[in-house]
DNA sequence: CACAAAAGAGACCGATAGGTTTCATATAAA
DNA sequence: TTTATATGAAACCTATCGGTCTCTTTTGTG
């Protein structure tokens, strides 16, 4: 990789973690100089627009989450426990767990789900990917019969990810776990008798 | 009530819809002039700063949706009536009823929780408020018998708001009901089994 | 090692942010 | 109706925003 490239990259993580704390409005250029070591020129080089360097960073945070919850569900067999480790991984975002500032998909939608902005797709389109992976999985379990036939594996899936993303924003404006354990121990025996 | 107050009153219902849309951070002076009509002259003669303005209407936020779910519950007699009326109280925050926006809780919770802004006590508050009077409510259903003694009152107010919280951010993002209605259902057997 | 290309520093720019000050005018109590 | 006061318009201010440009320094390749 040239070195370039490397900076471009480098830039890119550390702006996904200021953007996610901060916001994509708040967080300021002069923040990612701060954060990166570099000065203007060295980073607008890479980026033609603080724009379009915010959509690499939510596409760099959108990513990582990806991973993150392919990484915490890849050992388990059962969808079952499959669905458990994805919820377990969900609470490490209270512990800023791989990335700080809560979830990057909640984040943005909130920050811009009243505007216009050109994030809006790639935010729709990682939150689908979420909620279609979780999906496939209950329909994956009805088929092998792991999972009642009664049950609706969309609506499942709304329920656990919006219970998760409220708890985990109750959870980091009360800095308390309480919300999201609750809300897990509650998600745990509703998975159980899926 | 004098004029420079009936002045002060306008200047904060109409900025806390611009706040609750843009955001605190993105709603400018500017866009409070074109909203009220007013100069800078004219603002900031009610108040110091942009921050205090903010403040107030966060505070007339809260206020306004504190009426909208007491509205929307008044009539009701039974525990369980009062929850099902809350719940569909929280779905016309999708059409934008009373205000434009989303839940101004959520909203000023994502945009600060990561921040030392003057704001976030109010939110944390005005949360509580909310959280309490919900587990308040369970409380009172468990005394004369409506409520099992066997739940929580705490989770499953937890439950309740996180998962009506979740499913809205959800809505705006898609720019659709649906996540909203299906957590509605879902919420609405499960106040039933309470 | 030469040297073209890539990378980055740093001065610069216009626009606009939040905020201040002055002064004319509207208000309302006497 | 007078008059002190409350109100708001408008010009003004400084800081800082995102973004550009030039020129020096690195980098890596023949």
């Amino acid at each position: 990789m040239r070195k370039g490239e490397k900076t471009r990259q480098m830039i890119i993580s550390k702006s996904s973690q200021l953007f996610n704390q901060k916001g994509y409005a708040s967080a300021l250029i002069s923040d990612v100089m701060k954060e990166t070591g570099l000065k203007k020129g060295g980073i607008y080089r890479h980026f033609d627009s603080k724009n379009e360097l915010a959509i690499e960073a939510f596409k760099y945070s959108a990513k990582t989450m990806r991973e993150h919850y392919k990484n915490a569900m890849h050992d388990k067999k059962s969808v079952k426990e499959q669905l458990l480790a994805f919820i377990d991984a969900f609470t490490t975002l209270e512990r800023d767990v791989p990335i700080q500032g809560g979830c990057p998909l909640m984040n943005a939608t909130i920050e811009f789900d009243d505007s216009t902005s050109e994030l809006i797709p790639y935010v729709q389109s990682a939150m689908n990917d979420l909620l279609l992976s979780v999906e496939q999985l209950m329909i994956d379990g009805q088929k092998n019969n792991e999972i009642s036939k009664d049950i609706n594996p969309k609506q499942a899936t709304i329920i656990i990810l919006s219970s998760l993303e409220g708890a985990l924003a109750l959870s980091r404006l009360y800095r308390s776990p309480e919300p999201l354990t609750q809300t897990v121990h509650y998600l745990q025996s509703y998975v159980e008798q899926l």
